[in-house]
DNA sequence: ATGGCTAATGATATTAGA
């Protein structure tokens, strides 16, 4: 079995305790981090790292501030690792939002797609911007290995995927072209493997802090795993640790896991 | 239509998140 989990941890400064306790318990072979809103020189100094090579995982991170920030972390190997976006990367392209590495012969993909903020803000743009960004990126991956694309993708991709899509029809993460950005992953033949598991309402993978989002299960799904043919074959189920949002001083995210067949 | 919270910052209000 492997296992590859996908995790927007907001902050690994203030979640630092709380990751290394959900690894040593669910031991994924892959982890894919977002949000850790650190740079490479405080994820590589004392408390971090190191804490992560205990348990016997190796660590690419790219972060270069305070804001965004992903890492891999893998126990299969982590090799050819990609930070950024390919070629030139003027701002605001050049955030540490994606990066990639082949573990275990997958192609995992740790990605943060800007938020948007509202939809006739600049950043809206950048984020549309930025997804094809990444879909030129995947598609001209050169690795050649099957992809695991996981990570906040800041997208529902249907009325499914929203606790009340009324409420958010007005507002970024619902428009329709934020869910055709999405959707253009599907037409490169990825798939989201999380629906084909948990095809049911209600599945959700962030919850507003606000008071009541979480116990009556107003959320949204946004994290995503979309997976080529060959990684979504071997997917035997996908899981959402709710237990893990549910904790004191938790993430606004829930780990979003696969397991795969060898 | 609205509010509610959290994280980080040369911070004590502001920006950003979603």
């Amino acid at each position: 079995m492997l296992r590859i989990a996908t995790w927007n941890v907001n902050s690994i400064r203030a979640r630092q305790a709380r990751v290394l306790a959900w690894l040593a318990e669910h031991r994924p072979d892959v982890a894919l981090l977002q949000e850790t809103k650190c740079t490479d020189a405080l994820f590589a100094s004392d408390g971090f790292t190191d804490e992560y090579e205990a348990l016997g995982y190796e660590v690419a991170h790219h972060g270069h501030d305070h804001w965004n920030g992903v890492a891999v972390l893998s126990r299969v190997g982590l090799v050819d690792v990609q930070r950024g976006f390919p070629g030139t990367n003027r701002p605001p392209f050049d955030e540490a939002r994606v990066i990639a590495a082949t573990c275990g012969g997958i192609r995992v993909w740790s990605i943060y797609a800007p938020n948007g903020r509202e939809l006739d803000d600049p950043h809206y743009l950048f984020k549309l911007v930025w997804f094809e960004r990444l879909r030129a990126a995947v598609a001209a991956d050169p690795s050649g290995a099957p992809h695991a694309l996981t990570g906040d993708f800041n997208v529902a991709p249907t009325d499914l995927d929203i606790y009340d899509p009324v409420r958010w029809r007005r507002r970024t993460h619902a428009s329709p072209p934020e869910r055709a950005a999405v959707a253009a992953f599907t037409d490169l033949g990825l798939i989201d493997v999380t629906r084909v598991h948990l095809p049911e309402p209600a599945v959700y993978t962030w919850w507003s802090y606000r008071p009541g989002k979480f116990e009556q299960n107003r959320g949204l799904r946004i994290d995503l795993a979309l997976c080529s043919p060959a990684v979504a074959d071997r997917v035997t189920r996908v899981w959402i640790d709710r237990d893990e949002r549910a904790g004191a001083v938790a993430s606004d995210h829930a780990p979003v896991v696969l397991d795969l067949r060898d």
